[in-house]
DNA sequence: GTCTATACGCTGATAGAC
DNA sequence: GTCTATCAGCGTATAGAC
């Protein structure tokens, strides 16, 4: 792996567990054992770095959405829980819940990416909703933007939270809202 | 109001929308008018000005706890709900959320009461929906205290999500969620 | 590409005057 | 209680050598 990546990784790391203002290029330079202007050389700026961390998250879940194109509507849920699940059971949080709560001090181009991450897990995710409830593997009322919604913001929050309450928790949670969804 | 108080409200909001990480000593004392000793006068460290402010939520969350006691278990959760509805209005955040997602840089007093914070909410909740569950003002699946934990997560997220998706966004998730559990 | 060296503002925090 | 003055350390960032 090219170093520029594993800058990448590391800085997602880092966004997840301690947020965007909570980690520094001193952080990512240690663990790479180099030094700090050589983080500089890849990414000249924090706001350039954090910028290309969702910048290959959004890359990232669109390999995810051609990936999973032949499965059910059941199915793509469930993976969809999954690759949140994986992130929770090896300590690591919610890449845009954690960029939320500090989004007053983003830089411009880290808030347009966490929006645009944000919006296109919403726009995959509704109309494999709508679909599902049509074929009925799903059943649940209302739109099914707002019903992306409720998911996408239930699956944020249980990443946050099983870093207070521990793994089991968001495991127990996660059953449950897919027992609530599918028929 | 106390200048102790004063402090204390100044904090909450920026940890709400800055995230712990995303304030500092500074932006307290120049939202006083006052310098930087002076806020330390109050809090010597910023551990304890943390801890204070959760210390407050905690006892304002079992203020409302008693306000609302003699409501009916439906009445009970849409007033949770309007709670934190009231933040999302005002551009604030979730507290929890907003500490959650920096939890590994959270000095140890911080995070004991960020714990300590939800688990007087969920403490709370669960028997309210279990009671509302008996006297059928509510019908959903499953353990209680995990459908108390998926609400609270709803909660959290809908608060963080408001910042990027904005209010409209917010007031129709809960809606949804609402109307979900009610019978 | 990575280094050394350096700049400079901001951070949390303290001492002591008023 | 609030001030002035000050501190060491860390933050992001740059220039130029190798």
């Amino acid at each position: 792996m090219s170093t520029r990546d594993k800058i990448l990784e590391l800085a997602e790391d880092f966004i997840r567990t301690k947020g965007y203002n909570g980690f520094s290029y001193s952080d990512i330079s240690q663990a790479l054992a180099v030094k700090n202007a050589a983080v500089h050389y890849y990414f000249p700026t924090k706001e350039s770095l954090g910028a290309s961390v969702l910048e290959k998250e959004i890359q990232g879940f669109l390999a995810h959405e051609v990936h999973w194109k032949r499965l059910n509507p059941e199915e793509k849920v469930r993976k969809l829980f999954e690759l949140f699940a994986g992130y929770g059971r090896i300590g690591l949080s919610c890449l845009m819940g954690s960029l939320c709560s500090a989004y007053e001090t983003l830089p411009s181009q880290v808030r347009m990416n966490t929006k645009a991450l944000g919006q296109r897990i919403l726009a995959w995710l509704t109309p494999v909703l709508e679909e599902g409830r049509k074929q009925r593997y799903f059943h649940f009322e209302g739109d099914a933007r707002d019903r992306a919604l409720i998911l996408l913001c239930s699956l944020m929050s249980s990443l946050l939270l099983a870093r207070v309450q521990g793994f089991a928790t968001l495991e127990r949670i996660h059953k449950q809202i897919l027992q609530d969804l599918i028929a």
